[in-house]
DNA sequence: CTGATAATGAAAATCATTTTCAATAAGGAA
DNA sequence: TTCCTTATTGAAAATGATTTTCATTATCAG
């Protein structure tokens, strides 16, 4: 479970962050963004709209894929691939570039840091490419889903 | 360019497999081998109907992604993500494990090996995860696209 | 060569995402 | 507060990717 002030945290800094860049807090918006914070799973467009209408009755898929469009680009989302679905989403977490990922649940952890400057340097060098970024995410079992 | 040698012993290396687990080679399904080996960009189901068309006058597209999925499953090809699609596949060479794509123009290289060890360690303990894969994946520019 | 059946391609169905558009509401200015 | 500009909204339609269906064809084991 999420702490409440967790969840609360993230929201007022999303807030501030989509207002800084000039875009309006809306009912529908703040639905959006609440049901985000909320989850501690991974979760696709059409889960936050199903679970987003529970707080208002007539929010629309569409606002849904406009929001998570400027979230993500605000760096406040990050997108998980998995091999057979990437269009799930989780809360982007100050100061943790990467996720570890629940195989059975679909629960996410974060974790900051990697040790890939020596790789880095090595396959610029053996492949001549200017490497300017990478990507990297961890799959497992979480403590709940070892049990079973 | 790859040499002519290297697409050989994929295509054949491919048949081999698909053979060993019981499915059988048709003129199709070779046509799409072939344009996958050929290629030393990632390449979507639908480049892969379109260049394939060049081989197989009336090759289906349906051909194409049902290959593919063989194909994933055996470990032949690697699906390549990125942030904006998550729909192209590259030739899986033996030994490499890992991708580097050209943000510029999609020239995929390998490489292998990576130094993860102690980070999948600490990272287990700090998570109480299960950590039984991880995906790496680098990003930059290929040595034609740096002149640019 | 033959027969069982896996594989084929066209068309239709499905599912995810984007576009269009008229109506609404956010929030800065008065 | 009230007004006004304009970003945002939701429904519906359009688009794009992938899967299913199905009758026909072709592979390959025997």
């Amino acid at each position: 479970m999420i702490e409440q002030s967790r969840i609360q945290k993230n929201i007022e800094r999303w807030i501030s962050v989509l207002k800084e860049n000039g875009y309006r807090i809306t009912t529908p918006r703040k639905a959006v963004l609440e049901v985000i914070a909320e989850s501690e799973y991974a979760i696709t467009p059409v889960d936050i709209f199903d679970q987003g209408r529970n707080k208002i009755e007539n929010l629309g898929l569409v606002t849904v894929y406009r929001t998570l469009e400027k979230m993500e680009e605000l760096g406040l989302v990050l997108r998980v691939h998995q091999t057979e679905n990437c269009q799930a989403f989780v809360a982007g977490v100050d100061g943790h570039e990467h996720i570890l990922i629940c195989e059975n649940c679909g629960r996410i952890a974060y974790f900051e840091g990697d040790e890939l400057e020596s790789l880095t340097k090595r396959v610029a060098k053996e492949t001549d490419f200017l490497i300017k970024d990478h990507w990297l995410q961890f799959f497992g079992l979480c403590k709940e889903c070892q049990k079973l």
